[in-house]
DNA sequence: CGTTAGTTTGAGGCAGATCAACTTTGGTGG
DNA sequence: CCACCAAAGTTGATCTGCCTCAAACTAACG
């Protein structure tokens, strides 16, 4: 495994632990590290002029985050910020640098990483085009539901997820429920049929 | 520099002369080759269940494609076609694997291209949220202008990468003209003022 | 100079954003 | 344990940017 692999390479790093809401860094800032996390849920959000925010990426344990920009050598694009109470191991740059020369094993890991990413975040780039806010918000539901259950995911998030508002988002998920495809349970929900979530 | 680096370490390779509008591959289908473009320019576009296509990136002279979908372990997904006539290079996967073994130095040269791609696409994300559709079109249209000014671009194609449909591009540049932005000749145009492009 | 791909312009409609008011939830501390 | 309150969610009404459809025009190439 990839994390294992991570793990083993670092000789020297440091621990950090956070509640939910604390930024790791912002946009702008250049990279002095990379984060590994321990435990925890890391959003990636990009805030545009008019403070429109855009939920980029989610980061959950044994995920890498912040190593787009030490790549690319170029500054933070987004903010990273805390989704839940998170533990966190930080990389330095250096470090980073030597684990790369040590190990092209590891490095080409990191590449795959990236390549997937980016076709994933391509794929939403068009997405955005032709599907409905509707269908978005259903895939979303769907991604963040499957892909870290346990996590209470809000409207806010998934909006800023999906592409729409919030006010979207709670208008579906009510529509949602009377259909009978989701349940919802407080402020949680719960996915009753997946395949007509992801068909229709 | 990245392409010479590559060059000097192909050691087999095959060539392709291509015209205008050919398809180098589709979407679907598993990556036989990385190409790496000698002459012309090459664009990568999703096409949609519904038939929207997006232009999701464009490639020039000396610059790789298809190597998102090698590294990620993935099919291709989307199409790349030429955007005029062009020569391409192709390189194997199996001497893609060859020469990522043998050259660290060149895998992190890709990787950093796929971390700054990740990044552009993000911020298109981002943008396609709270920028209108006329400063998206303006955007576009500097891009274009300056990364490959030769280019003939057409309508479809700058409404495509700006998230938009070619009506609404025809209407920006015509408004443009008219408050002297910009300068249309024939099917092509001119940028009178960057400045002021961008910064409205 | 005919043909076709590309472009322009207008009219109309609608999905979904925005604004606003109200309700619910669930954590906190008295 | 309950009352309170801030944060989160809901729902309705309105409004508009830009997409869609349609039709006429024009560039550019063989």
């Amino acid at each position: 495994m990839f994390y294992q692999l991570l793990r083993s390479k670092i000789k020297k790093s440091k621990s950090l632990s956070l509640k939910r809401g604390d930024f790791i860094y912002r946009e702008g800032q250049s990279p002095e590290n990379i984060y590994f996390i321990e435990q925890g849920l890391v959003g990636l959000f990009h805030v545009s002029e008019s403070g429109k925010e855009t939920f980029l990426r989610v980061f959950g344990e044994n995920n890498i985050f912040g190593h787009r920009s030490f790549f690319a050598e170029d500054n933070y694009h987004a903010n990273a910020m805390t989704l839940g109470p998170t533990k966190l191991v930080l990389i330095s740059v250096e470090e980073c640098q030597r684990i790369c020369q040590e190990s092209p094993e590891l490095l080409k890991e990191v590449t795959k990483i990236l390549a997937q990413d980016l076709g994933d975040s391509e794929l939403r780039l068009a997405g955005l085009q032709d599907k409905s806010a509707p269908k978005r918000v259903m895939e979303s539901l769907v991604y963040f539901k499957l892909k870290y259950p346990d996590h209470l995911w809000t409207r806010k998030e998934m909006a800023e997820y999906s592409g729409t508002t919030l006010e979207t988002v709670a208008r579906v998920m009510a529509q949602l429920e009377k259909d009978g495809l989701i349940k919802k349970i407080g402020r949680n929900f719960e996915i009753l049929d997946i395949q007509r979530m992801l068909q229709s």
